[in-house]
DNA sequence: CGAATGCTTGACGGTACTCAAAGATTGTGG
DNA sequence: CCACAATCTTTGAGTACCGTCAAGCATTCG
């Protein structure tokens, strides 16, 4: 962590990527903004925050002052339960707008933690309702935000509640891949892929050997490659196929 | 369904309950509201709908042109795969706001089924940016809405994914009886109970017969009774423990 | 009274878990 | 640069939890 979570620097975002030259806005996985909309961003943002891959960016069962904006880098938000199992409730990927269920919640709520190195902007959260009330239209993009985020815990609910082993698996990769491939991540059909295999088996609800097994099963049909940290899906259909998981192109999201 | 979906009634919402008389807005589980926030609200609402048990307010794989806020009865949103395995995701209490994923979803998204006659009022969708633009308050009560509905789903991920069928069993009971406790449904101890066991496995990714002998082991060691359709929660700290879930006390929220 | 729906129980099998240990890979310090 | 530790992956053996199949029972409804 290269700053502290308390207190949030006071002073203005002296960063070195003001808003209006974010790189991920020229992504066209989003939607342009007003410069109007991108100055009220910027006046609300206090600043960035780096952690390396491991490091809590949310504390489990801390509220965290701070909803941030994933610029960089890949996370995920788990829960535990009191005996140590964890359940993975979604990744993160660039774009991502993190903390906003906390807003509401009487505490008792999710961790998150990055998986490679991790750039957020940071917001404060006491500043939300400022936000909506001088912006409504930025507060409809929260909300979009929101229930795109709650459709894939939807999703991952499905995958846990009633597919097997090798549809999990399946669906997890088909789901990771195309969303890496709107963001332009994929290059020559292959993707940095920072998920271990025991974070494989923490968001598909199954044990690490069992992972394993499938993850070597599905490669073995050759239905993908992963090797070293990245993943190539040789047969996206029948990938699709066997998970019953057919992500739609994604129309541009807003960027917070 | 008493009302067809479409076209939506295009006159003034002449239905029996104005939303300044609305009853549910005097159950102390809902925050108070400002005279203009209801009349705001009740500018937007197009109507009262009724659905028997069993029948579907939103069908799984169409857009509905509408939302809904639940004014009594239970409901719960699911998902089902091409083979018919079904998950339900959620359950619907009265006071919760239904239809917003699907704003933001490119279709592809899930049905909300009745349990019992329920009766919803409804929103028209394409209005929404208006009713966030005239009043941002409303927006960041849904936005909050919205994030208390994913804080449940994710709840649920972690039952599907990391408990046993004892601890599914014992969290989704808990998790009911909290709910309806909150919104006053309990008397006695008793409150009535419209899911059946293939509810109940459904929502918990169980088989409708390991649920069955789950429930049966419960109740002979006496922690819950369940007949005729009706709960009653004998021992709630040794559930809380089994299903390592403890539903903190609900700060009331907004009621769109 | 018969059909439909939902609940209950037993038998059996398989998917996935646990335990255990051996490779493989990466990182670190002497 | 190599040795050692730490982490991650792979594999096998044995087990158990949970799913499937099948059938009987209870309740409701027309």
């Amino acid at each position: 962590m290269i700053f502290e979570d308390l207190p949030a620097p006071v002073s203005p975002p002296a960063c070195a990527h003001p808003c209006d030259a974010c790189a991920l806005r020229r992504n066209p996985a989003f939607l342009p903004m007003s410069a109007d909309e991108v100055r009220v961003i910027e006046s609300f943002r206090v600043g960035t925050r780096v952690f390396e891959a491991g490091q809590s960016v949310i504390e489990e069962f801390r509220l965290s002052r701070l909803l941030f904006t994933l610029y960089s880098g890949w996370a995920f938000r788990f829960k535990t339960l009191a005996d140590g199992r964890r359940q993975i409730l979604s990744f993160l990927l660039p774009g991502d707008f993190i903390g906003l269920q906390d807003e509401f919640a009487d505490g008792h709520t999710h961790g998150v933690e990055a998986m490679t190195t991790v750039t957020l902007c940071a917001f404060e959260r006491d500043r939300l309702w400022d936000l909506f009330s001088a912006h409504p239209k930025l507060g409809y993009d929260i909300t979009w935000l929101a229930a795109r985020e709650e459709k894939m815990v939807d999703d991952n609910l499905v995958t846990t509640g009633r597919r097997n082993a090798g549809e999990r698996v399946a669906m997890l990769l088909m789901h990771l891949y195309r969303r890496a491939e709107r963001l332009g991540l994929v290059q020559d059909g292959w993707v940095a892929f920072p998920l271990n295999q025991q974070h494989i088996a923490d968001a598909l609800g199954l044990s690490l050997v069992h992972t394993n097994k499938t993850l070597r099963r599905l490669q073995q049909l050759n239905l993908h490659r992963l090797e070293g940290g990245w993943l190539r899906i040789i047969e996206p259909h029948a990938l699709e196929k066997l998970g019953d998981y057919f992500e739609r192109p994604m129309r541009p999201t807003p960027l917070i």
